[in-house]
DNA sequence: TTTTTTTTGGTACAAAATACAATAAGTAAA
DNA sequence: TTTACTTATTGTATTTTGTACCAAAAAAAA
């Protein structure tokens, strides 16, 4: 191992402690818990869920569905069961946005959350499932009811921006689309997710050349004019390719 | 505002209750912490900053700097306090990576960490600042004295491809370089950093068509052979561009 | 059969990425 | 002073990729 450059121990620093050192009531004072940021995709609109919150703090406004975290509970899990409360469906693509620490972000006590953005197809899970609080909504994304509770504006913000940047870098859209789908459809959810119009041959040749969509047998179906021919996103084939290399770009 | 489709709340999960129905000490006993992977370049050679813990659970254990946050302490400024302790350096680039929150992944508690990468430049932070514990040494990341501490491998090793990740799509990279440096310079950093290697040619006119450096009048000095002009990145150049939407790729 | 609409395949051009050759500017040794 | 050597810098030719746009084909409905 290399080791070229010594920093001393010499800090003046009143932090310098360690953990072991320090009383532990202290320090474990901390709520921990867990908001998600649930996108659907319907009918050419990006959708949110929101709930309405039928209690205090911030009693009647809304926020998004999120709960605190378990002492013994792994927060990927807690995550896991909130969205399962909430759609009923155990495995939705769902990861980490960031953490949100300020000291006075909640106002019952110092409670961490991380945030956390999960794609749903909406016409593929059970609107029935549950909820919190007085209800749970979609509400598009272009019509969310500011402010929300807490700091949620804020969170809910940046896991747009990164759903924005993740489904230019990362095969993600399609858990947004059901199993089948057209290449307009896929095109139309670029384009709501973007705000951007692509080319329609353009846009299909960059696509099909990625060679990661299975052209099915089917068509569409009752439509009036001609049908599209339906594809599958194949999963096993971008992890192989991606394995060798490939990058998912746009 | 738009509502399409109503969960109607029906959960039989036990969870399903208000925070503020529940006793405090009940979730309010969580530890939180910041964990900090600090890479710095040296000598064609990236490297990061650990240290050697000097007290249990993992005496002896190699380790990335990182402390408990205090509950009256925003997490930002704790990974700031840390960062500055540790390099004497108060306004390092530093970027939140994730949140680790397995509930055994500390034994003294639940101690819920966030993973924060920073970039220094070696030569320009003060070595003799700071430290925990027996030492804090520069050690190449090719050379990682594995298994590290409770989970920071897992820290270290994800803190390692967002970094790769950044490099390409932001411009960081300069934030490991000195002030003046020259274009074979920063190739060799990036080279170093991704594991790759670029022409020479190319990869100076991508990086000049960008517009973000400035030529210096000066050039490299004490070098055998044709002394390379000097450049420095304009940062304000950059935020200008950026904000008309030019985005940086590698 | 005709009209309408959308899919699908193709082409022509511009822009960007890449490979590689040639020249310039310095140091160091003969 | 010359020559060899090393690296920086410029230039050019080629390939690949991106973009704009056109037109045929397919199906449904009138």
């Amino acid at each position: 191992m290399e080791e070229d450059i010594i920093l001393e121990y010499s800090t003046k620093s009143q932090y310098a402690v360690p953990y072991y050192e320090i009383p532990f009531e202290r320090f474990f004072q901390f709520g921990f818990s867990v908001d998600c940021v649930v996108f659907g995709y319907h009918d050419s609109r990006l959708k949110v869920l929101l709930i309405r919150r039928g209690a205090k703090p911030y009693e009647g406004s809304w926020a998004l569905p999120g709960d605190l975290v378990y002492p013994n509970e792994d927060i990927e899990l807690a995550a896991k069961r909130i969205l399962q409360d909430l759609t009923g469906v155990s495995n939705l693509y769902m990861e980490q946005t960031k953490v949100y620490g300020n000291v006075n972000r909640h106002p019952a006590g110092r409670v961490i959350t991380a945030g956390y953005y999960a794609l749903v197809d909406i016409e593929k899970h059970d609107p029935h499932a549950a909820g919190w609080a007085e209800g749970v909504y979609w509400v598009d994304i272009n019509d969310i009811p500011r402010p929300l509770a807490f700091d949620h504006d804020n969170i809910f913000d940046e896991a747009l921006a990164i759903l924005q940047h993740s489904i230019r870098h990362k095969p993600v859209g399609f858990e947004l689309l059901p199993e089948k789908f057209t290449l307009g459809e896929l095109q139309k959810l670029y384009e709501a997710l973007l705000n951007q119009e692509f080319d329609k041959a353009n846009f299909r040749k960059k696509i099909l050349a990625m060679n990661l969509l299975t052209e099915l047998k089917e068509v569409q179906k009752q439509v009036k004019h001609r049908p599209a021919k339906l594809y599958s996103f194949d999963l096993n084939r971008y992890k192989e390719l991606n394995s060798k290399g490939f990058s998912f770009e746009l």
